[in-house]
DNA sequence: ACCTGAACACCGTTCAAGT
DNA sequence: ACCTGAACACCGTTCAAGT
């Protein structure tokens, strides 16, 4: 048989399928049309018949929860990348940690907001949460310094980090709605917000 | 003509369907089954063709966006009542707006996600920021006199009240996806959160 | 002026059938 | 073992037609 040079099929039987599709379904997630693309179009673009992901994925909703769960180690990394070799001070790591926190949702504008939809809420269960907290590990780990170095307040981790958590995560959605204003403000709000949950964190 | 008894078909050309579409939509909200709901659903439960509500909004979108600028309303309702007659101290009163606030979110999942979907974004537009703000303007008023009265530290309105939001909208969110695990901390991380918030922004 | 019914294009999902 | 094609039930939206 010769090569087909209509479109673009790829060998059928030969690649994995299933990575093709969520590798696809990531390029669509990138093109912040939001995460709700079609499994249709994803096979599209993938170059099967848009019955064929049924055979790599029960449904819809596993692959957008599978999304979400790569979502959130690809968070991981950039938080530990961005905090890298912990050379600073605490109070130094935290709001590095924090602003590489809120860029990963601006520059992944789709993909964030399909991390924390009521949808993946649903079709990941309890795996969503140990996978967000894997994610914060690095906050948790910098909190625990940071109170034993004496320089931040002491409280117990787990709401100092649902305090950190929420101010960060607070910060990325208003930022992607657009309802952070920054026109209207001198700094950036958000360099400011950060700040301001520094001083509710450190000790002065 | 007497009176039907079959199914509730409310009569047709005398009430104003507008309201009717929007409250049986609201009653969907509140059964917190998500804002996912169909538009066909939404006509069938208010007994008219599933054709009916495009004569009163362009798309579901518009009907969508329209309840979430009432939800905006309704928020600052929320606040507004809750704050009362500001009897209390700066401090105090922004304790008590923010429980208010996350309350608010906890009350009512469906729609606090709807009001912040990117949809509605997309649907609303410009209205949403102006409806978002006012919602928060008796949260503005705080803070503005907050650091009038020298309780508050020194901040541009604007992104102390940022750092406010979103401290409370995402703590919102983050309980909303049961990601608080109340179950591992001794206090609800909620209070332990907002308490951490009162320390970034009121002077010791 | 307001609503209905049929129609269109599109989905998610299933399943017998192909290679 | 893996993929296809037709089929089903369902949507959002439109539009000529009804009262």
């Amino acid at each position: 048989m010769p090569e087909k040079k209509s479109k673009d099929r790829a060998p059928y039987h030969h690649g994995d399928l299933r990575r093709v599709i969520i590798e696809t379904a990531q390029t669509m997630l990138g093109e912040d049309q939001g995460w709700h693309f079609t499994l249709r179009e994803v096979a599209r673009r993938a170059g099967v018949s848009h019955a064929a992901p049924y055979k790599h994925f029960p449904d819809k909703a596993c692959l957008l929860a599978e999304l979400a769960m790569i979502g959130f180690d690809q968070l991981r990394e950039s938080l530990t990348t961005a905090v890298g070799e912990r050379s600073q001070s605490a109070r130094n790591e935290l709001l590095i940690a924090a602003t590489a926190y809120v860029q990963f949702g601006v520059d992944h504008p789709s993909l964030y907001r399909l991390m924390f939809s009521a949808e993946v809420n649903q079709a990941a269960g309890v795996h969503k949460g140990e996978r967000a907290l894997g994610a914060l590990a690095i906050l948790l780990d910098l909190l625990e310094r940071g109170q034993k170095e004496g320089v931040f307040r002491q409280r117990p981790f787990l709401s100092q980090a649902a305090a950190c958590w929420a101010q960060v995560h607070g910060l990325t959605l208003l930022a992607l709605d657009g309802l952070l204003i920054p026109e209207k403000v001198g700094a950036t709000p958000i360099e400011d917000a950060l700040s301001t949950l520094l001083e509710g964190v450190a000790i002065p």
